[in-house]
RNA sequence: GGUGCGGUAGUUCAGUUGGUUAGAAUAACGGCCUGUCACGCCGUGGGUCGCGGGUUCGAGUCCCGUCCGCACCGCCA
């Protein structure tokens, strides 16, 4: 038998008794004439004591320990003469008999502690040193745990889930596929699915009508801290639903993870909001509710007074940030400059600021008289001690410049706290988007997505004008879900590839499969699939999924530590009767 | 594809206006130490300053190129 205990479950209570342990050696204290060694394992660290003067040879094995050797140690447990009540386990402690290396460690490129010295590229190169570190391995349970709740709360409610193929048909817009190369049919190729989209609805057309799976999803786009190319998504889809049923059932879930796994209960049903008052009020379609400084439409009121950069503005808006009045030249020229960044992109900014004397100042005092800037204090909510601050220009720019100049002023006033989650349903997203450089629309959301009933005498005279029966989970501004009510009848589908500008012949060649299944009883249907990686990271109070992902990808979709994507051998190429176009020299 | 920041000891970093032998902490190694738990004390070793080119009497430092990493924009239905 290698052990009888881990290494965190022991206490007080077990003294007196014979165990034998393994696991890692996280450090060794060399006292001279006595040595402890701690000693880690999954489950926590237990002291083990070697002493000169009971047992001198085994103490001189125990000195030589080097950080990382796994050992097995056999022993008394005893209470410690000196406590450290700083760990579960420090009450008690290992009076070893018998020390076995079971085997032997080089130095690790890092310190395997909570906060390690290593940086991430070495952390990546290495990740199964770093997985020993207790932050990055509670990550990992902590994923476990919340797959675990899923399950159970989606079985508990009738959901099955279904595992749908990883080769599957590469499919147009959206996403970039990964694409694998065919052996047996040389010169075509499958994909890795971006979502099992398709095959949920066919599943729904087959009668099972509560499915759900967490499932890898593959995309090959640009990475980032939120973004890997694979990841894992909660996929559901439900029959026989209107939007309704589906919002109703996921908040249950929602709930039920919030409640089992942070402790949270939510009194108020998730506030819906539609797509166009989330742009209206917070320039984004997944705003940040934690904090108010909704934007103020001044456009009427500011327009027309001889100040040209508003008058020649398509809107004017502000936000107002309480307390800042007193804000110093040096950090309003830094909001100037944060705005200004190319990524944002607004060309200045204009403050008012209304003091704690009730004195009013700005930067366009040349243009407006304290008397007209009151106007807009009273429009913006803005009292005494408050900062307003006010872009301008196109409509479609400035919206989304004074989002981000909102959530740095949360950030900066620190209202965007990790434990507190205000979630929202964004609803009525615009069905598709025009695209200027090919002329087109495309679906906002997926080709799947359903009109809204309401718009759909819209769909052949003004596309653009149609509401999508669509939706989207945002918690803390972080994009956690999304979902649609699909379109189920094979002529609505039909005109929605018309009005993407697909021929018959190309609908019938990328989807025939679908339509074919839609011929036959397809049910009404919808559902809504989950980010798992970022609803987990969130949990987990970071906005970086990597650490939640035991062996995630750089920032340039390449897994240091197994190095790939590598190449493949003449032969394997030959076998898929593929030939590399170009080789890059060296 | 683009923007910004970074690459110096095993590791994390400092390195002034371009100027003597490139430092600190930590880790490692050796010695001392019987109650440590960030143990302590003494000592030792450790560098292709990412790579290539240029300017200069002289480059870790300035310039050009390039590779790599991170964050972001584009992209991600």
């Amino acid at each position: 038998m290698y052990r009888t205990h881990t290494c965190g479950e022991l206490t007080l209570k077990n003294a007196g008794t014979d165990v034998i342990l393994c696991g890692w050696v996280q450090k060794s204290r060399d006292l001279g004439g006595m040595t402890f060694v701690d000693l880690r394992d999954r489950y926590g660290i237990t002291q083990l004591v070697f002493n000169m003067e009971t047992n001198a040879d085994l103490c001189e094995k125990a000195r030589k320990l080097g950080r990382e050797f796994v050992i097995q140690a056999k022993g008394k447990i005893r209470e410690r003469s000196n406590k450290n009540l700083k760990i579960p386990t420090g009450e008690i402690e290992i009076d070893t008999t018998e020390l076995n290396i079971l085997n032997k460690s080089e130095i690790p490129p890092f310190t395997i502690e909570e906060e390690t010295d290593g940086g991430e590229e070495l952390r990546m190169k290495y990740r199964y040193l770093d997985l020993r570190r207790t932050t990055v391995k509670n990550n990992i349970i902590l994923r476990h745990r919340f797959a675990q709740e899923v399950r159970k709360y989606m079985d508990s409610i009738g959901f099955v889930e279904v595992e749908t193929p990883v080769l599957i048909k590469s499919t147009p817009e959206g996403a970039r596929d990964f694409v694998v190369p065919s052996r047996m049919q040389p010169g075509t190729f499958y994909a890795l699915p971006q979502s099992p989209q398709t095959l949920k609805q066919l599943l729904m057309v087959a009668g099972f009508d509560k499915y759900f799976q967490i499932v890898k999803c593959f995309r090959d786009e640009d990475l980032r801290a939120d973004r890997q190319p694979e990841f894992s998504q909660i996929d559901c889809e439900m029959s026989f639903v209107e939007r309704n049923d589906v919002l109703e059932t996921f908040e249950g879930l929602a709930r039920y993870l919030f409640k089992e796994i942070k402790g949270i209960e939510f009194k108020e049903p998730f506030l819906r909001m539609p797509y166009a008052e989330a742009m209206e009020s917070y320039g984004s379609d997944k705003p940040d509710l934690r904090f108010g400084m909704k934007f103020r439409d001044l456009t009427t009121i500011a327009k027309g007074h001889n100040f040209p950069v508003f008058d020649s503005s398509e809107y004017i808006g502000g936000i107002c940030a309480k307390g800042c009045s007193e804000y110093t030249r040096k950090q309003l020229d830094e909001l100037t400059e944060f705005v200004r960044k190319p990524q944002i992109g607004a060309k200045g900014l204009v403050y008012v600021k209304y003091g704690n004397d009730g004195v009013i100042k700005s930067s366009v005092d040349k243009y407006y008289t304290p008397e007209q800037l009151k106007t807009w204090a009273t429009l913006m909510e803005a009292g005494e001690g408050d900062l307003m601050l006010i872009l301008s220009g196109d409509r479609k720019k400035t919206l989304p410049a004074l989002s981000e100049l909102r959530l740095e002023m949360g950030k900066r006033l620190d209202l965007r706290t990790k434990d507190k989650f205000v979630p929202l349903w964004v609803v009525d997203f615009p069905l598709l988007e025009w695209d200027e450089d090919t002329k087109r629309f495309y679906a906002m959301h997926h080709m799947f997505t359903s009109p809204n009933p309401d718009d759909m005498h819209l769909m052949e005279t003004d596309p653009g004008k149609v509401r999508a029966n669509a939706y989207d989970l945002v918690i803390n501004g972080v994009e956690i879900g999304g979902g649609s009510i699909r379109i189920h009848d094979a002529a609505v589908q039909k005109l929605m590839f018309k009005v993407l500008g697909f021929s018959d012949k190309e609908a019938d060649e990328q989807f025939g499969f679908l339509l074919n299944a839609f011929k036959y009883g397809a049910p009404p249907h919808g559902g809504v699939a989950f980010g798992f990686d970022r609803w987990v990271a969130m949990f987990g109070g970071q906005d970086s999924i990597r650490d939640f992902i035991a062996f995630p990808k750089n920032n340039s979709g390449r897994d240091v530590m197994l190095e790939t994507p590598s190449r493949i051998s003449d032969q394997q190429l030959n076998e898929l009767k593929l030939i590399l176009k170009s080789e890059k020299p060296g």
